[in-house]
DNA sequence: CATGAATGAGACTTCATTCAT
DNA sequence: TATGAATGAAGTCTCATTCAT
């Protein structure tokens, strides 16, 4: 069985092309379905033939696309760091500060984080991954510190919040709570309470740092 | 080689009493040994010989105290549930609220929570791990948000604290801070920006639910 | 290398139909091999390994047939088993109750006998196996003894044999003999001797139970 | 504590004397216990530490007075032998050769043999086991059948068994039913079916044998 | 002489990876 | 390209044996 499905082509040239596709649209499903698992069950408790097997196919196919079990992952991280670009950037997106202090907010972002730590986790403790991936890891983490630093820089110049607010460590904090109560979620707290938890915080918190408190 | 040191006992009794508490202190060995292996490189990727040569010892000789990895990795995980209830109640011990918005309080509980969470997350994710265990560390959690909401509504009783603040939201939130920090510096993030952001935090914190802010 | 020769299919059901008797096949030549080693070292004193290494295969391609040692032995007693049905169907067939007390009988019947007691056996005191497994040794043997009462008792009725003789105790004693009998043949004793042990005692037995000796 | 009673001498002879015994004593309850649980178990089965705690003794006792496995295995099977020779000699001395066909001798046999044939047969197949011990099962079986042929050929020197009959193979169909018996009650047959299968197939061989039928 | 903690060779089993089809 | 049987390195666990006490 193919792991993708496979489409008649009419030439030479779209027969390439398609061919392309379906190796890129191939190796999205396998590093989907191997996200997936690694994320669940953490990378060395999913077995390769768990991924071929949630996706219909054999052990063999994956191969094709990725040279090992390490690479695969190298991949899943990767695509992961180039989605947490695009979140970054969506986050920035958002015109008003006070959005962050919402149920809905918090909604929104755990589903993007879903996952991400126990995957960035297993890769650090994995001895043979390459220092490329941990520098992805690091990176991307900090790239979102950065991102949240610039937004409440920008609010600081608009006048929306505080200027003597130290925007790195208030960027650290919230992440850090974003983080925190994912874990807590992992290990059994009921995502209600986490949720009351990060309003609770974040509406504190925007009481310090906002200029005019009302607007939260 | 032994595990642990031996003693010269002086008669019969006391050779008993020794024999036992070498046992004792061989568990806790191999126990605090395991714990900081499986903390930084987590459970799967530790082996029975790994654990064991960090001691001094071959691996047949922890299999005389624990029957298994499972076994073992159980153990650690109850020496450190009763480790955190200690935990606990040497922060409930602090008089003073205020004290938590600093760096020493910081990195005194970092200490404290070191290894805590990888641990939590893997055997999370290990299907054969026994359900006492999963209790046991879903218990630990709540028992820090139940320690920590009611010095909070003590507070409260007190003055300190304001009465109209979610106690529990706020723990959460605290405790979500503390993990999340901790996580980011598992990523490599410098401990002194973490502290940072944690004193930063706090102190904000601390501003809003303080009945008289002055004190923090 | 694989453990059993392929054929080339011509088309797509024949490939099935090869792939599906491939397996049949690879099952039952492990089960051969193991049954052979099984019945000459005991089922302790045989290693995966070595059942492998007689067929030409390497260790793990066995558990792509069995799940482990222990399945792999109830297989082969299950095999053993369904073999005996099939001994007994022979025996059955036979006409004349008095080739019993000769010699070709007997090498006939060592022949279908091979390895069947030590298998036994040790599979009886392997307090790892299951109901199952035991049962079934217990009903073949039972099988036997039913399956020869059976053939004396409508000897009885064809006037061959004597009215008055206890057919289960004869049919007992028989296998009695034969397994005993195979058992010295073990411990070294000369098939020869023991094949004049067999004629001898199954000629003295046809001269008491026969209704006319001079037939035996 | 101590594998045989400890006696407190009087001098140093009578401790010489003593420690003599005590060593001899305590070497014929390790080949008693390791019999049985050889026996019942097999060789592989029965671990070190499983006799030694069927005595009540640790491990290292039995390291006392034998160098190895292999080597109390020997030991055990020395001593089987010359109980055997015992076995022979009682049963030489009864005088009436009638009585073999009795469930009483049958009953009396049987727990004589008990444990040996497994015994037997798992040294057999031990292929560390030096050649001295394979000598002995070999030469005590014959020894058994030489045993019995005799007392065949002097009840014919007496006139109460025929000229004619083949003494040896007699012996041996005796002997292989007395095996072939206690193998399948190891396999689950009731003690009675094979007590009843003896004394008809006992009986059928003296009406053939004996000089005069009448007797037995 | 007895003990039992420690050792380490060796067995079973898993699973990433290869490769013939 | 897809398959899945075969491989074999590596990990867990057992247990005979040693040896300090």
């Amino acid at each position: 069985m193919r792991p993708f499905e496979y489409l008649e082509p009419k030439n030479l040239e779209e027969a390439c092309s398609l061919l392309s596709k379906y190796k890129e649209e191939a190796k999205r499903r396998i590093i989907q379905h191997a996200k997936k698992l690694f994320s669940e069950r953490g990378y060395s408790k999913t077995r390769m033939i768990d991924i071929a097997e949630s996706m219909g196919v054999s052990k063999g196919a994956i191969y094709q696309y990725f040279s090992s079990k390490q690479d695969l992952l190298i991949s899943v991280l990767q695509a992961h760091a180039s989605t947490r670009g695009r979140e970054v950037e969506k986050f920035l997106a958002s015109g008003n500060i006070a959005v962050i202090a919402t149920g809905e907010f918090f909604d929104r972002m755990l589903a993007l984080r879903m996952g991400t730590l126990t995957l960035s986790l297993d890769l650090l403790r994995d001895a043979a991954a390459n220092k490329t991936a941990l520098h992805w890891i690091r990176e991307s983490y900090e790239l979102w510190v950065k991102g949240l630093s610039d937004i409440i820089d920008n609010f600081k110049k608009n006048g929306v919040i505080q200027e003597d607010v130290d925007s790195e460590s208030i960027a650290r904090g919230i992440l850090a709570i974003r983080d925190g109560l994912y874990s807590s979620i992992s290990l059994g707290t009921d995502v209600s309470k986490a949720r009351r938890a990060w309003v609770t915080m974040m509406s504190s918190l925007m009481n310090e740092v906002l200029v005019d408190p009302h607007l939260a």
